[in-house]
RNA sequence: GCCUCGGUAGUGUAGCGGCCUAUCAUACGGGCCUGUCGAGCCCGUGACUCGGGUUCAAAUCCCGGCCGAGGCGCCA
């Protein structure tokens, strides 16, 4: 039976063993030889004896990076650095790896970015690196426990679609038969029409796309949207689902893998709510005072969300942007039509997350289409739901690459996506 | 889309008109070594992004293409 690495040391001294993973290294000393054996949960030395095995020849010829299985004892008494390593009995090369690698895993030399992309089947064998996809991967499971325990139901919505969602950002066009589609940018409309639907509260993860020829840390032209939308519910309500599911999220990831984390230089803290919360207004103020070409209605630069993010060392609201900046559905101040009922979440000087209040009322809709520029028309699939019968509602989409990202400060959100998207990479 | 910078062995780099038959590390191949663990020692293989041009002479300068990194605009 096979025994993973990370189980060995609960295992006894002198104990038949059975792993399988891959020779991170082989150390030579003539008639003796190391194996380093790597599976997806720890590393062990395997140390191989010419008289111990019927096939030393294979085994000291064998590459790195070849997919083994070793079956030995457990020696607990070894000298080696470890404490603990396996004695073979029998060596199996199940699939030799050719050389030179494309990069090595252990190299004392690093490889560029685009190399590492490349290769990312290789370079997700380093274990800091795979460690990211463990930490989304935790991340969502308690982000899905959050949601169905507030009584959310997870829903999955059409990514290839008649119209734009937004009307503003570019779309990618696809063949549908006679038709011509488009792979969509968020679920938006469709949460929105759930809640005509009576659902109440909707989440969704799903894959978003957007066709803007950015080139930046920060932009996936692919990713990965955490959506949520909540019937009889407002900004300031659904902004508590979010900080509250954050924090649920990453305390209990933490429980789980944060030993791991911190081993591989990740280190992350237990946060608290409320996370503090300040208004558009109030910020576009404070750079004033501080020297910046900004008035109400720009959207802050990168330069002036780095400045405003010196003043918070978590996550942190902003609050109340301008109608002018938010898409046709955003919900106007009720005291302050200029203003909207809106928020973005931002985590250092990146924005993670954006929500608000809908608009539930059809004229109220429509003229902001007007306003918008849109063509209702193409609309119609959606703003039908509008007419008879849709509930107050709010709520909002979290970038999940973005969020790992800032919460592992990652300095690339590619470092925080599988196989990313981006304005020229379209393999693997 | 605009701007800046860059492309040298499998990988990461040095060199930036003639000392280049191109540096160093790492990887790779071979050899020595029975407890290594960044193993060590010896030997070896391996590269100037492509196309034009300038020059007696180009990895090095100029123009263009291709590829990449980052910044901006925009956004999650």
């Amino acid at each position: 039976m096979r025994t993973y690495l990370k189980d060995l040391n609960k295992i006894e001294d002198g104990k038949d063993i059975d792993v399988y993973g891959w020779v991170q290294e082989s150390r030579k000393i003539k008639k003796l030889l190391f194996l380093i054996l790597r599976d997806n949960t720890g590393i062990i030395q395997v140390t191989v004896k010419e008289e111990n095995v019927n096939n030393y020849d294979e085994v000291y010829g064998i590459t790195r990076e070849s997919v083994i299985n070793v079956k030995g004892t457990v020696n607990k008494k070894s000298v080696s650095k470890q404490g603990i390593e396996i004695l073979a009995r029998e060596v199996q090369v199940l699939n030799a790896a050719e050389t030179p690698l494309p990069m090595g895993i252990i190299d004392r030399v690093s490889a560029d970015f685009d190399t590492r992309l490349n290769n990312r089947f290789i370079d997700l064998r380093k274990i800091d690196n795979a460690l990211i996809f463990r930490f989304e991967s935790e991340l969502l499971f308690f982000i899905r426990e959050y949601m169905h325990s507030e009584g959310f139901i997870e829903v999955h919505t059409p990514k290839i679609v008649a119209a734009a969602t937004e009307g503003g950002a570019d779309l990618f066009p696809v063949s549908y038969f006679e038709k011509k589609a488009y792979l969509n940018q968020s679920p938006q409309l469709y949460k929105e029409i759930l809640m005509g639907s009576g659902f109440d509260k909707v989440f969704e993860v799903g894959p978003a796309f957007r066709a803007e020829k950015e080139n930046t840390i920060r932009h996936l032209n692919e990713f990965t949207s955490i959506d949520v939308e909540m019937s009889f519910s407002d900004d300031e309500y659904v902004m508590g689902i979010l900080e509250n599911s954050i924090k649920y999220s990453i305390n209990n990831v933490i429980d789980n893998i944060g030993d791991l984390l911190n081993e591989n230089g990740y280190g992350i803290k237990k946060i608290s709510v409320p996370f503090p919360r300040v208004t558009y207004s109030e910020l576009i103020e404070y750079l004033q005072k501080n020297n910046f070409e900004i008035k109400f209605g720009d959207d802050f630069s990168p330069e002036a969300s780095k400045f405003i993010s010196r003043k918070y060392d978590n996550f942190y609201f902003i609050t109340k942007w301008p109608a002018e900046l938010r898409p046709f559905y955003t919900m106007p101040d009720k005291n302050n039509r200029d203003i909207t009922n809106s928020f973005d979440l931002q985590l250092g000087d990146i924005e993670v997350c954006s929500g608000a209040q809908r608009i539930h009322n059809y004229e109220l809709l429509e003229e902001n289409f007007l306003k918008k520029g849109l063509n209702k028309n193409s609309f119609d699939f959606y703003i039908k739901a509008f007419k008879f019968g849709m509930p107050p509602h709010a709520g909002w989409g979290l970038g999940l690459e973005r969020l790992v990202m800032n919460i592992l400060k990652l300095n690339n959100v590619r470092e925080s996506t599988l196989f990313p998207r981006d304005r020229s990479r379209l393999s693997p």
